[in-house]
DNA sequence: TAGGTTGATGACACGTCATGTCATCACCCT
DNA sequence: AGGGTGATGACATGACGTGTCATCAACCTA
């Protein structure tokens, strides 16, 4: 048996995200969430680098997978046939299961600017990704992080929609992929 | 005569950025900023709503211009030409004038991830206007935010080249756009 | 010109966030 | 048995950001 009770990273998730659903994130502090889960603040900003952080601990593999993904895929696929690929597994491995979460992740997002910019960084760690992968398979530097930045766009703006229907995001993903293109041409 | 020097708002910008340049802007306090402005530090966030927001206040108008020249654009014409054609005119008004200071604040925003967040988060603003513009014009919800979020990259991805090369932004501009179309094409 | 209003700033208190530092002590290894 | 390790507690500290009231030049308005 260990010193202290196991899973403190866990704990203090759980006790953050009860408290921000109870009263929302600006009006929860820290103290208030490490005394629900019986530690000390100091040990919070142990886990998590700032209050804003222990809301998005899901995207953290996120990058790694995604430069897996591209690494892998054949050579000769052109570059959105690899990123619509990717997004397949990721929508149905790490969206799919988690559309309650992610609806509730979202309103709070909403409800604060600062998780807003959060957000935001995590989309542009998410596109940084990409465009490594990118310019791993070989592309020059404008057209990795021209294509990363769109594929990233496509996600968000399908997931937007994704949200509020009962269709699979990669469905809507393709179709959106399919409007842009239109757009454009 | 009036009973403070004029300009404090100005006189608080300025105070900044000397010592963001001179010691780094984690590194700066804001009572730092406004004992060289000759102020108190109650009043600096009288007129700015945080330490970074001093930063971005060039930007606070282009919102508003995006959606005028995006209402004032001739219904006839096309999604993407509406936005190149306004492309045009921001850049050659508010970026091509302006680049050396836009290089600077560049290489703040590199060296701080919180400066970076809120880059993110003008970015989104903007993003959010070029969106509005076309739901006026009467564009379905998805294309609108599609294709604001694709102009926003463009601008973006051309602005990181251009900074770097002494090609005309706009010039740029065009032909990211023409790399972008072929590649989704 | 007297007197009231306005609006920007000063002065002060306060709560929260975030970090540095040292002590503690169960567990593990040898 | 004894030393090392690593997670946590305890405490101090400083910066950020906000609420609140006082101050007082400039501007009305009569």
């Amino acid at each position: 048996m260990s010193r202290w009770p196991p899973d403190t990273r866990e704990r203090l998730r759980q006790a953050a995200f009860e408290l921000f659903a109870e009263q929302g994130f600006a009006e929860t502090t820290v103290p208030a969430i490490t005394a629900r889960a019986g530690l000390t603040t100091r040990t919070f900003f142990r886990h998590f680098a700032d209050k804003r952080e222990v809301l998005f601990t899901d995207d953290a593999e996120v990058p790694a997978m995604v430069e897996r993904m591209m690494t892998e895929a054949p050579a000769s696929a052109s570059p959105m046939t690899v990123v619509l690929e990717g997004l397949r597994t990721v929508a149905e491995t790490r969206f799919e299961p988690r559309k309650a979460a992610i609806r509730q992740l979202r309103e709070l997002v909403r409800s604060d600017d600062g998780l807003r910019e959060r957000d935001l960084r995590k989309r542009a760690a998410m596109a940084d990704a990409v465009r490594q992968g990118f310019l791993t398979r070989g592309l020059d530097g404008t057209r990795a992080a021209l294509l990363a930045e769109t594929c990233v766009t496509l996600v968000y703006v399908a997931m937007t929609e994704w949200l509020d229907s009962d269709r699979a995001l990669y469905d809507i993903i393709r179709d959106t992929a399919e409007t842009l293109r239109a757009e454009l041409g």
